[in-house]
DNA sequence: CCGGATCTACGAAGATCTTCGTTGACAACT
DNA sequence: AGTTGTCAACGAAGATCTTCGTAGATCCGG
């Protein structure tokens, strides 16, 4: 009774949430800047594209003030879920082991960070099923 | 010089793609029918796909017989690699680690899986630099 | 040779996404 | 009070995606 299960964000709406997620609430202008060191995009865009996340339920607002300030609705984790999720059934077949595969091969991991992966299997082993 | 770098594929491209891959060479009417046992989709749809498919270099065809026959351009791997790295970017900040956690919660993987990825792990490890 | 079946080609409609110009409201400064 | 700047709201344009109806070509059975 809760989950509305919020659409899958787009592109665009991906580069503004990862703003809010990084910076926490922020005002379009704010999150504009953020995101002008990277894209070439104009204000009202960004505006707009904010006011169409809030219609999908992605973000919500505070309009006390004259400059309304957004915040995300959706978790970071979540949203990595949904959009892993996705990509392991079209394009996997449901084999997380081809994605892990083709996940390590595509970006090397560092030594540490295979440590900590190398923990997680021991967890999912040693937790046995 | 013959990689032009092939657009990203849609979702109902993917899928098509999926049927390609699976059973090779096939024409228009045979990858209606094995996409029709999931989806419901009509005949000149899968066409009109494939057409537009072929016009972006997705697929390759053979004209030869009346009914043409489609083949995949792109290799699966490749495609799988594209799509990661894509998602890797975009919503993990390039982290491996992450993605590659957040793939085996979402999926459990078998004991056989798992080992396989175990010993990708010593490879990288091993294999040092 | 004719009629039905099968196939490609064409085009168009509807949906969604992305971008941005314009407008009107409001506040701050002078 | 008037000017200037900032902001949200609105609408529209262009691109892409997905779907399908219709038309035209070709083949096959009588």
């Amino acid at each position: 009774m809760k989950k509305s299960i919020p659409p899958k964000p787009t592109d665009a709406e991906l580069a503004v949430l990862r703003v809010l997620w990084n910076r926490g609430r922020s005002t379009v202008r704010e999150v504009w800047e953020q995101l002008g060191a990277t894209q070439q995009t104009g204000y009202t865009t960004v505006l707009k594209t904010l006011q169409i996340m809030l219609a999908k339920g992605l973000v919500q607002r505070d309009e006390a003030d004259r400059s309304h300030v957004y915040r995300p609705a959706i978790g970071q984790e979540q949203t990595q879920r949904q959009l892993v999720s996705h990509l392991l059934e079209r394009v996997f077949a449901g084999s997380a082991r081809k994605l892990v595969m083709q996940a390590l091969s595509v970006k090397k991991a560092s030594p540490a960070e295979l440590a900590a992966i190398r923990e997680l299997l021991d967890e999912m082993e040693g937790g046995r099923r």
